[in-house]
DNA sequence: CACCAGGCAGTGC
DNA sequence: GCACTGCATGGT
């Protein structure tokens, strides 16, 4: 199985585009930052900004198109799977903030879990400028909560997992960027050291956050293409280094209510 | 009104 | 080691 080649620099970078001459209305704007307005809506970024953290979050300098065709062959499902969601990509995300989403993402579907996440944001998040939210907060000011408030939100019996969570990090018991470093057995071992992260949320933090892609975490959606597309046996660990990438392509899929038919 | 959701910890065997 | 159970609450 080759390895992706990472292509020049993305394929995609604002301010190429911007000087090619192929359009008019997107601007340099004080300070590097880059603007962009068409069909009456705008976009801006600073170069700061992208390059520090968009380019990485989105993931932009890896070719998908490359680590797609070295999925396994002969998967029918997969197959689907790949040509329905095109287009996804596994995000680079913050460590901490990706934790918390998965602790409390137990047993709640996908609105549930935004509507969780936004009301931690309201109760102990910073303003974001310029807009009218908030950031997630740090593990800090969620250490500074106490579990009546959390339940309070609505967060449930996931509150003192939160709590825990935010305790261990805020005091150096976990250090979520020294985690960076280590292989997955390690990393995965200091995960689960949390209340409330087993071995399903623990998969979640290293794919989505570390980018180990080939965790494949199981939950009642990837049962469910297990049992129906693969007779019951996990297909997963033969999937290879990105298992996790091609796993969240039949996340998708199966969760759009797609049927899994092998062919 | 039921039933489900990107599970986990605790218990019993 | 594996099977079972209780857990809180919003979305559908």
């Amino acid at each position: 199985m080759a390895l992706p080649v990472t292509v020049s620099a993305a394929h995609f970078d604002p301010w190429v585009i911007m000087e090619s001459g192929q359009c008019f209305r997107m601007v340099p704007l004080a300070g590097g930052a880059c603007e962009a307005v068409a069909f009456g809506e705008a976009v801006r970024l600073t170069r700061a900004a992208f390059d520090r953290l968009w380019r990485a979050y989105f993931d932009l300098d890896t070719d998908y198109a490359a680590m797609l065709a070295a999925a396994p062959a002969g998967d029918g499902f997969l197959a689907r799977a790949l040509t329905a969601a095109h287009g996804l990509r596994i995000l680079r995300q913050d460590p901490w903030e990706t934790l918390c989403g998965f602790i409390l993402s137990q047993r709640k579907n996908l609105k549930a879990i935004r509507t969780g996440m936004e009301a931690l944001c309201e109760a102990c998040g910073a303003p974001v400028l310029g807009t009218a939210r908030r950031a997630f907060p740090t593990p800090h000011r969620l250490a500074a909560m106490d579990e009546p408030a959390l339940r309070a939100l609505g967060l449930g019996y996931r509150a003192p997992y939160l709590l825990d969570a935010a305790r261990r990090v805020a005091d150096g018991r976990l250090n979520l960027d020294l985690l960076a470093a280590l292989p997955d057995g390690l990393l995965q071992a200091a995960l689960l050291t949390v209340s409330g992260v087993g071995v399903k949320v623990a998969d979640c933090v290293m794919l989505f956050a570390y980018h180990r892609l080939s965790r494949a975490p199981v939950d009642v959606w990837i049962r469910r293409v297990i049992d129906c597309a693969y007779g019951g046996v996990s297909p997963y660990e033969g999937y290879g280094p990105y298992a996790g990438v091609y796993q969240q392509y039949q996340f998708m899929c199966i969760r759009d209510g797609q049927l899994p038919e092998t062919r």
